[in-house]
DNA sequence: TGCAATTAGTTTCATATGAAACTAATATGG
DNA sequence: CCATATTAGTTTCATATGAAACTAATTGCA
């Protein structure tokens, strides 16, 4: 039967789908390096690398912040602080907030990592010119915002 | 104390984070369009999508052709077919292939799927010239074959 | 020819995640 | 001042996912 009005979708040429790949692989290779050495979930290391470059932060400024649920964020974050690589305290000037620091232990964790990870996207990135990468994270920021920008207008 | 050997992490300027959050975003955005309309998972899509471009394959075929894992694909076949979308017929020169393709009812399914996530994606490029979309899709083609080579070499 | 290695796909178990509902605290407006 | 709405974070329940182990069939090599 024609489907001559059809447009079949070609994935190799669907954005979402081939950005999907490329994130997962990264992803994996990410996991890699410091899931099991350092006993570390992606949010949780994500958490880690958050309040490593600010000194504090609360939860939902880290889910803000990362653009990451709070239920995921909520969990990583009792997690760590079980595992005493985080410290939270209760905000006095607003007592549903918790205040998050790394503790001189994760502090420790997130500086082994550090290194590693740079050296993956160093290695992610060899392929591309210092010109190459500019206009990649250029487009990719232009990208972003648009797909922000579709998420303020939900559809239901 | 002074730590000026040591080089922070800045997340807006880290590569693999910065294509998570955009991924994240786009796959929610994605999902949105079909998950709760059409009761499908995003590999229940995936799996739909190659089987739309392809007429017929195997479940490890479609692992290879979508880089996903055979666990999921597994699955995901076994729900199509339970649900009637997808048939799965035993392959008479390798009885332990299967070879799946779409129903009448799982092309329709597709079919009215394909201009939503069409119409997503021109949203998503809509801040990008054609140039752009070209340049930012062979910059992206060349990481995944970056990231691809890193695989080559597990470290255990 | 026969057996070990490999492949295609499935299942089990533990953990992660998503959606929704919840608690406690604060903000706002009448 | 008080009731309602909102915010910060947590918990519950159901489903998804990851890792490992499994079964059945095929391939390759001695």
């Amino acid at each position: 039967m024609s489907s001559g009005q059809f447009t079949s979708l070609i994935l190799d040429a669907f954005l979402p789908y081939r950005l999907s790949i490329v994130s997962n692989k990264i992803r994996h290779a990410l996991s890699n390096t410091y899931s099991k050495k350092f006993d570390l979930t992606p949010v949780e290391w994500r958490v880690l690398a958050v309040l490593g470059q600010k000194e504090e932060m609360s939860a939902d400024e880290i889910c803000r912040f990362t653009e990451t649920d709070k239920v995921a964020i909520s969990r990583a974050v009792s997690k760590l602080v079980r595992k005493k690589r985080i410290s939270r305290k209760r905000s006095s000037s607003d007592r549903r907030r918790s205040i998050l620091r790394l503790t001189k232990y994760g502090l420790s964790i997130y500086e082994s990592i550090v290194p590693l990870v740079l050296q993956l996207e160093d290695n992610l990135v060899a392929g591309l010119s210092a010109g190459e990468r500019r206009q990649f994270l250029e487009l990719l920021g232009k990208i972003d915002r648009q797909v922000s920008s579709l998420k303020i207008s939900p559809e239901f």
